[in-house]
DNA sequence: GTCGGAACTTAGCAGGTTCTCG
DNA sequence: CGAGAACCTGCTAAGTTCCGAC
């Protein structure tokens, strides 16, 4: 760890950079809400069993908002509360550190955590090694890519590090080595694919490229009739069906073992568009009751071809693999201007039933076949247009260069359009979200200014500015959505400018709970403290109306949001907020939990924990998995019996040595959360495990020495092993009476203290895994990580803390990222 | 200004693949 | 070395924003 010569506290990194945006302190205010403080790290927790009351506690998402309001009334003051979670965490601060040795000393040698690395995955740290061939410049300016200011030279930097590591590299050429490296190379020289981020001056918006030629788009393949002996049945009979008729009762039988096959609306809208069909080929008998319809036999088809699929040889599955590769290569790419560029989904939607989401009144719906007659391409004048299927024609060719879609066509259930895109690694994705971020970064700078007016706003004697300045504050503060208005044909959700009535209540002194479905009717519920001002508005906007369903931003809507955002700052609408506020938290959050000294596992967990604070922040959920308690109880299990392994060393110190039970109390206390009848079932379960094992090994023994021609073991011999265990659980149960361990003399003091110490840390590191899991249980972080969170912010960290990127994105992130792996860890938000 | 539609970003889920642990 | 967890990717639904027609 000697190489962290170069690196700086990480808070005061921060400071450094400041003449560049001169006011970029303006986050203070609301930085309180992101203080999470290292106390809270430290925060031990005692009782393993708390685990359980916990979560019999939170049932719903309660346990957040729980959380969540406790701290919020002993925190001092105005702290926004969406600090909320911060304080749950604790004790996984290093458990998980212990697992992986292999990063251990990963500033010294890098090629094993290089090595693990297959070899797919190193192209993209390739580059960071070439420029090491030129003289290294102190590239360490700070690497601001603004706008305006023209990017570094340089492709990527080189920094100290990375160049000390190419050189260990060269130095050992073992011939793999070296081919491996000159693939990397080849593969670099193939990818000298235009870098657009190093040219980002002269970027017009409007026009997206000059020429874009792809081979149009893949149709769903056409529907292939079932066996004839898999029928549906209607009234108890099979029936026979034509085609048409058929694939769509598939569609539900397909899916019958789920929540949406259960949902009534579901069934309802499902059954409606099949029974429209159905008539139309006059289907006999008439299907007119869904109760009647049985799809059992064709759900067990399907599962049957799904273990069939499963089960097939390698051979037939690297076939279909082929198969598949063949069409992407076909249809996965299009040219954009000269430059090769993959397409994002080339594949129509295929038809089915429409699984709207949350209580969405046309879920289950047909969703038709999208023919090629409905489909519009659009590409440039010089390309050929691909041939539509055979005996169709394309809806329509366009040579629009302001779009970047490829291909377009409406969809049958909600009338909305469908497009196929670039995909997220081409360059107008790449761009785009290139422009995202530096527009929040931009919103820095003058978040100071806006947030001054609003909140002089938030008492304005005109309702509608105060209504606006109010809103405002809950985007910013709470990363809520903008909200716009939603027509009855959809799912009720609602998001900032479309809160109503019923979705907030106020709590004396200054305390918002708010409980409504967002987007994808997920749930949003937290209570908050929120400003005096914002909590005597609310309680004002709420009285007026006064009655459930009324809007609570009566005159709001987010036009008149967004128009009024723009006033302050171009391009600033209620979206780049959420992108703002996530990304200079995951930034915060990074520089305060990453330790400086700390092992890979460490510093990846700060980073897991920082990118769970932005998860929470934007409340993405996910849902919690069937059998998570059943794991956490394995856990929880899993440390009772490290605990009765300690307990039992304990007991054996105290057998060999009485006398130290006054010197060393501990070690006659009792472990908590182990009860009398817990060790009872604990031990006959060890003995009979023991048992099993023996049984196997003997069997496998004799079978070994069938192979080998030899005589067997008797059976005595097995006989003679159960025996001794039965004879070892009497002495337990022995020991449990008398509290002395019966062979305690083949052990000694020192041993003991030495198996204590593992023991004590297994127990840290299952409890820290414990921890970890019931946090992540419902919290999806790839939104964040993939949407809100600043590419550059995880690039300049893992520079600056050697941390191989490879470790935190994926390959498909990496490439969406590529146009990020400028920066070094220098670099700021 | 209001409305609806087009275009593009953001989102969770399902199912496949890879990793991990017993 | 096999089961189950974790992770990853593809899919497509559900948002936001902008823009043009009335």
């Amino acid at each position: 760890m000697s190489s962290s010569d170069s690196d700086d506290v990480p808070l005061s990194r921060r400071k450094q950079s400041k003449p560049i945006s001169s006011d970029d302190d303006s986050d203070v205010p609301l930085g309180k809400r992101r203080k999470t403080n290292g106390a809270s790290k430290l925060i031990k927790e005692e009782s393993d069993s708390d685990y359980g009351s916990r979560r019999t506690l939170s049932k719903a998402s309660s346990a957040r908002s729980t959380s969540s309001l406790s701290d919020a009334n002993d925190s001092s003051s105005d702290s926004s509360g969406s600090d909320v979670p911060l304080a749950k965490r604790g004790a996984t601060t290093n458990g998980r550190a212990k697992k992986p040795t292999s990063y251990k000393d990963e500033s010294s040698d890098d090629s094993s955590s290089e090595d693990e690395v297959p070899l797919a995955k190193k192209k993209s740290a390739a580059p960071k090694k070439k420029p090491a061939s030129k003289p290294a410049p102190a590239k360490k300016t700070n690497g601001k890519v603004k706008k305006e200011s023209s990017p570094p030279p340089t492709k990527r930097k080189t920094t100290a590090s990375s160049s000390k590591k190419r050189i260990k590299e060269e130095e050992d050429d073992s011939s793999a080595n070296r081919k491996r490296i000159k693939k990397e190379e080849e593969e670099d020289e193939k990818e000298q694919e235009h870098q657009w981020w190093l040219d980002m001056e002269n970027q017009d918006d409007s026009v997206k490229w000059t020429t874009l030629h792809h081979n149009g788009v893949m149709f769903a393949p056409d529907y292939v009739p079932l066996p004839s002996n898999i029928k549906m049945k209607y009234d108890g009979k099979p029936i026979s069906l034509a085609p048409e008729v058929e694939e769509i009762a598939g569609f539900f039988g397909s899916m019958l073992e789920t929540d949406h096959a259960r949902n009534p609306v579901f069934q309802k809208n499902f059954f409606n568009d099949f029974r429209k069909v159905a008539r139309q080929y006059k289907t006999q008998p008439e299907i007119k009751e869904f109760a009647k319809c049985d799809f059992t036999s064709m759900f067990e088809y399907f599962q049957e071809q799904r273990e069939k699929k499963k089960a097939m040889t390698k051979e037939d599955k690297a076939k279909i693999k082929a198969e598949k590769e063949a069409l992407k290569e076909k249809y996965g790419f299009a040219t954009l201007d000269g430059r090769k560029e993959k397409v994002g989904n080339f594949m129509v939607e295929p038809p089915g039933l429409f699984r709207g989401r949350g209580e969405h009144p046309k879920t289950g719906c047909l969703k038709l076949r999208v023919l090629p007659e409905m489909v519009t391409l659009n590409l440039s004048k010089d390309a050929p247009i691909p041939p539509p299927p055979a005996g169709h024609k394309w809806a329509g060719i366009e040579h629009d260069n302001t779009k970047s879609w490829l291909a377009t066509w409406k969809e049958n259930i909600n009338g909305s359009t469908k497009y196929v895109f670039l995909g997220a690694d081409s360059s107008l994705k790449g761009i785009s979200d290139m422009k995202k971020f530096e527009l929040a970064r931009e919103l820095k700078g003058k978040v100071k200014e806006i947030r001054a007016r609003y909140t002089a706003e938030l008492k304005d004697k005109v309702m509608f500015t105060r209504q606006r300045a109010t809103a405002v504050w809950l985007i910013d503060h709470l990363a809520l959505r903008a909200g716009n208005e939603k027509g009855q044909e959809e799912a009720d959700t609602v998001g900032c400018c479309s809160l109503r009535y019923e979705h907030v209540t106020l709590e004396k002194p200054n305390i918002l709970h708010l409980d409504f479905l967002g987007k994808d009717s997920i749930r949003f519920q937290k209570s908050v403290e929120v400003d005096d001002q914002v909590f005597k508005n609310i309680k004002l906007f709420k009285k007026e109306p006064a009655a459930v369903g009324d809007d609570l931003f009566d005159r709001l809507k987010t036009s008149d949001l967004n128009k009024y955002l723009q006033e302050q700052m171009p391009g600033l609408t209620a979206k780049v907020f959420r992108t703002y506020n996530a990304s200079i938290t995951f930034q915060e959050q990074l520089a305060l939990l990453t330790p400086k000294d700390g092992t890979m596992a460490e510093k990846l967990l700060a980073y897991n924990r920082a990118n769970r604070e932005v998860a929470i922040l934007c409340n993405h959920q996910r849902t919690v998995s069937k059998n998570h308690s059943v794991q956490m109880e394995k856990i929880v299990d899993k440390i009772r019996a490290l605990k009765y392994q300690r307990h039992k060393i304990k007991q054996t110190m105290l057998t060999l040595e009485p006398k130290l039970a006054k010197k060393r109390p501990e070690l006659a206390e009792p472990e908590s959360d182990l009860e009398d009848e817990w060790i009872e079932k604990h031990e006959e379960d060890l003995i009979e495990k023991d048992k099993e094992k023996a049984r196997q090994k003997f069997a496998k023994d004799n079978e070994k020495r069938q192979s080998e021609k030899e005589k067997p073991l008797p059976a005595s011999d097995l006989k003679d092993i159960l025996k001794s265990l039965d004879a070892k659980l009497k002495d337990l149960v022995k020991e449990r009476k008398t509290g002395k361990v019966i062979n305690a003399d083949k052990f000694t003091i020192e041993r003991c203290d030495n198996n204590l110490l593992k023991i004590d840390e297994r127990i840290a590191t299952q409890r820290a895994a414990m921890v970890d899991k019931d946090e992540n249980k419902s919290t999806a972080l790839s939104t964040s990580k993939m949407n809100y969170i600043d590419p550059r912010i995880t690039i300049a960290w893992c520079d600056k803390y050697e941390v191989p990127f490879e470790k935190i994105y994926t390959k498909t992130l990496r490439d969406k990222f590529k146009w990020a792996a400028v920066v070094d860890g220098s670099w700021e938000f």
